[in-house]
DNA sequence: TGTCCACTGGAAGGGAGGGCTT
DNA sequence: AAGCCCTCCCTTCCAGTGGACA
């Protein structure tokens, strides 16, 4: 028998490898513990294993969590969308026009992440194309059967019409300039069009005529509009929401789906009137509409009874604090599912779910983080830095000064103070830092700035770049502080 | 009540890089 | 090769901000 601690959970954990099934297990009174070898799960496995072969083996023999993960992904469309009816049906009604060989109104959804907005559409898009025929460049995931784990056949083939459909889903986000829209748009008609080099009007061209060549209904659904707004305006929308007076065979309709519901005050009235034509909004989920989500998906996606009670209303809960995203549930019960795995426990745990909720979270800010250009690296290190050597209020010029300092050490150019504000403004946005906008009366109006992540955090991931290594000895000097 | 401060944030434009056309 | 275009990152300029202070 070996005793050991689990690291996460810090539940104590026994082994017998003389048992039938090679699990570890709870510890109990009457357990009689006798060797300590390892301090985690992981560490015992790793030790344990005599060649990698022998890891492999282990691994997909071990009992199984999963029936299958990627229903717990939300690039994966289900059959049924629990309590998205009313959105499906408006959804409907507005497209149905396009079964009757009219042109649906343009559409503006709005809905904050995770409330549903993409796979609905995409859900209601695929419906359409399968009634009137045509073809749907969605990227959705082929509708699965649950009991065989096949896709199923798409019949869309038996029931053509007069007016082919067209859906083309473009993430505006990945996408967001006027040029890379209409260079995109043009590749699902056939036409290839360098990454950059031609003027705007003649791409517009080359996509307008391919478009025009066929008589055909084009639904073009652009998600996260707003993207495409913020980086080029409003060119692009007034474009395509007037590009059906340039055609005479193809007719185009827009679905506009953004979780900003401000943006479209800033539209030119014309593009804001043609592209709002409809809106439907997506109210975010309660917790008891994410339960039923997730209860949906864990039965296809987990094997019998290995999920506590207790697992779904805790993701429900923590996905409900974060305005009802159940991208976010599905993630966290994902997550939770794997830990559980890896350990080898035999149940998913609300432990599991707890450590899921940190890891995600942790992995998204080392991502982010590690991925920051080495100026915004700077800046977040000054930040630290501060907050490390003189706590107190820090102002943009305190970091200001601290960044000039770290540049001039590693030979790097110095940005701007207006330059060091904005990106300041997206750290601020990317939760990496705090930053209010303050006014201090006759000392001006600057912003207070504090770290949004722990500073072991940002130190540990820091330090680890070659550039910030270098200046991890500076300390800054008093006079560098203003207030 | 007017002045002042230390910025913010919008707008315009420069210039480098990458790519296309002639 | 020259000219043109788009994108990205950045600078420069400047009006605006709002609370403390004289």
């Amino acid at each position: 028998m070996i005793h050991l601690t689990d690291k996460d959970t810090k539940m104590p954990l026994k082994y017998d490898e003389n048992s039938k099934n090679k699990n570890f297990s709870e510890v109990t009174d009457n357990d009689d513990l006798q060797y300590t070898i390892a301090s985690s799960v992981e560490d015992f496995n790793f030790n344990k294993q005599a060649s990698l072969d022998d890891l492999f083996d282990e691994l997909l023999l071990s009992n199984s969590i999963f029936k299958n993960k990627e229903f717990l992904r939300h690039t994966y469309t289900p059959e049924i969308l629990p309590h998205r009816k009313n959105e499906i049906q408006k959804l409907a009604s507005i497209l149905v026009s396009a079964v009757k060989g009219e042109i649906p109104s343009n559409i503006f959804v709005y809905g904050k992440t995770g409330t549903g907005k993409t796979v609905v559409v995409k859900y209601v898009g695929n419906g359409l194309v399968k009634k009137v025929g045509g073809k749907a460049f969605l990227k959705t995931s082929p509708t699965i059967d649950c009991n065989t784990g096949l896709p199923k056949p798409d019949l869309s083939a038996n029931l053509k019409m007069n007016m082919p459909i067209t859906f083309i889903y473009i993430n505006c986000e990945v996408v967001d300039t006027q040029y890379r829209l209409l260079s995109k748009l043009s590749e699902y008609f056939g036409q290839s069009v360098p990454l950059t080099g031609w003027p705007t009007d003649k791409i517009y061209d080359v996509f307008s005529q391919s478009l025009d060549s066929e008589k055909k209904l084009v639904i073009i659904i652009l998600d996260e509009v707003d993207q495409l707004f913020k980086k080029g305006g409003d060119d692009v929308l007034y474009n395509l929401t007037r590009i059906n007076s340039d055609l005479e065979n193809a007719k185009v309709s827009i679905i506009g789906i953004s979780n900003d519901l401000k943006f479209i005050e800033f539209l030119d009235p014309r593009v804001r009137s043609s592209l709002g034509e409809e809106e439907i909004i997506f109210p975010p989920y309660d917790a008891p509409q994410l339960m039923d989500i997730l209860e949906d998906r864990s039965k296809i996606s987990f094997n019998d009874s290995v999920i506590n009670p207790g697992v779904i209303p805790l993701c429900a809960a923590f996905a409900a604090q974060e305005h009802g995203d159940a991208r976010r549930a599905l993630d966290l019960l994902r997550t939770a599912g794997e830990i559980a795995e890896r350990q080898n426990a035999k149940k998913v745990m609300e432990p599991h779910v707890r450590i899921a909720k940190d890891r995600i979270e942790q992995d998204r800010v080392s991502e982010v983080i590690k991925t920051l250009p080495t100026q915004s690296k700077l800046i977040l290190y000054s930040v630290y830095l501060l907050e490390k050597y003189m706590p107190g209020e820090i102002i943009t010029g305190d970091v200001f000064n601290i960044y000039k300092d770290l540049s001039n050490i590693l030979k790097l150019d110095i940005l701007t103070q207006r330059r060091v504000s904005d990106l300041i403004s997206e750290l601020d946005m990317l939760g990496i830092l705090n930053a209010k906008v303050v006014s201090k009366g006759r000392y001006g109006r600057t912003r207070e700035i504090s770290l949004g992540v722990t500073p072991t955090q940002i130190k540990s991931l820091l330090e680890n770049d070659f550039k910030i290594k270098k200046v991890s000895s500076y300390v800054p000097p008093i006079q560098h502080k203003l207030v």
